[in-house]
DNA sequence: GAACGCGAGTAGACACTGTCTACGACCACC
DNA sequence: GGTGGTCGTAGACAGTGTCTACTCGCGTTC
């Protein structure tokens, strides 16, 4: 089954993955999606009534992916028997990583406005993985009487981290443009410093 | 000097201020810019060359805002002479104030893609404020060998949960809409339990 | 005082966008 | 051999940002 063969909604979501690796956001325009696809500009209607739903189809993939390397990652420091904190440092890694390799589909990940209506679909996916957090979290802070909120936290210091870094503010801030120094002191202050 | 008489420069940054309040980000076409500033819709060309030199503008006059209300702020709490965690507290409840009092002007002014070519002047606005922080900060880990770091960190940390916050996903995680018990764990993970 | 020049804003054209609607090709089924 | 129904095409429509004449009013200059 080539390429051309599978049905065009899935055509047009890969159609949307590549330009958004591309060109950003920027360059998700309806007819540009269903030019890459190879049909006219009225096709994508069939399967997506507006252009909104088709840019959330396309960051729903960007989710399943998002979630693949963050499973992907803390299986390979779970099997060497790492301790949470360890886990949750490679996690965070994990996490930066794809928002540095995906810059494009990181940002439509969390374009509220274009994704608006879907946005609750979406916001569930992310539900497990933060589930997963949560138990990393108690792991390292076993006293904690809410868990939850110091993982909410924990997560945003890295979202924040992610973001500020793509704007480039970090870079001004700290000289270079590396993000370890930073990473260190937000794992250390939310999860206490490195037992090495 | 009226509102009719000021320049037409700052009458269209005026209204896309106004717009942005009332329709978020996408309220911001270039002609209804021009329509609200009562001119048609090729004046506004004269003094932007192009639509993102006055989204540029429009951001401009947001860190303005941003950096009076967070001075604001601290003036506040510096005058009743509270210590670098009380006053670090004040500006972090400030910064989450303003973004959730101005989601999209808060949007625009990290919209990299739309200002992309002037945020190298953007960020530099931001730098004095910044510095403040670093200074508080240092008062607070007075034996930090990166203050700076320690620093942005934070800074990370806050924009996160402001960003998550208007995308609705922490909302998800601890079930109601406050966000006092996660700006409570960040700062605690970042300065330290506050002494009171 | 009249002519000139120039800055400021207008109006229309252009290519492009997302949405909507009518139409045609194709295929399974009775 | 018709007959629906699905799927994609093609064109129209209003709207966008950009670009290019053009007009109008005001100050300067001869």
């Amino acid at each position: 089954m080539t390429e051309q063969e599978q049905d065009l909604r899935a055509r047009l979501v890969a159609a949307g993955v590549e330009l958004v690796a591309e060109g950003g956001v920027q360059a998700l325009g309806l007819r540009e999606i269903a030019r890459r696809a190879g049909v006219s500009h009225g096709a994508p209607r069939r399967y997506f009534p507006t252009h909104r739903e088709l840019l959330a189809a396309i960051a729903q993939q960007g989710f399943g992916r998002l979630t693949d390397t963050l499973a992907g990652a803390d299986a390979l420091t779970a099997t060497t028997g790492a301790d949470a904190r360890t886990r949750l440092d490679a996690l965070a890694r994990a996490y930066l990583g794809f928002a540095a390799a995906n810059p494009g589909m990181f940002e439509l990940m969390f374009r509220h406005d274009l994704l608006e209506g879907s946005g609750a679909e979406l916001r569930r996916t992310t539900l497990p993985l933060f589930l997963t957090f949560v138990g990393l979290v108690s792991e390292v802070h076993p006293r904690s009487d809410d868990p939850a909120a110091a993982t909410a936290a924990l997560w945003s210091n890295l979202h924040g981290l992610a973001q500020l870094r793509t704007w480039g503010s970090l870079r001004l801030i700290t000289g270079d443009d590396s993000i370890e120094p930073l990473l260190r002191a937000t794992l250390d202050a939310h999860l206490g410093p490195a037992a090495r």
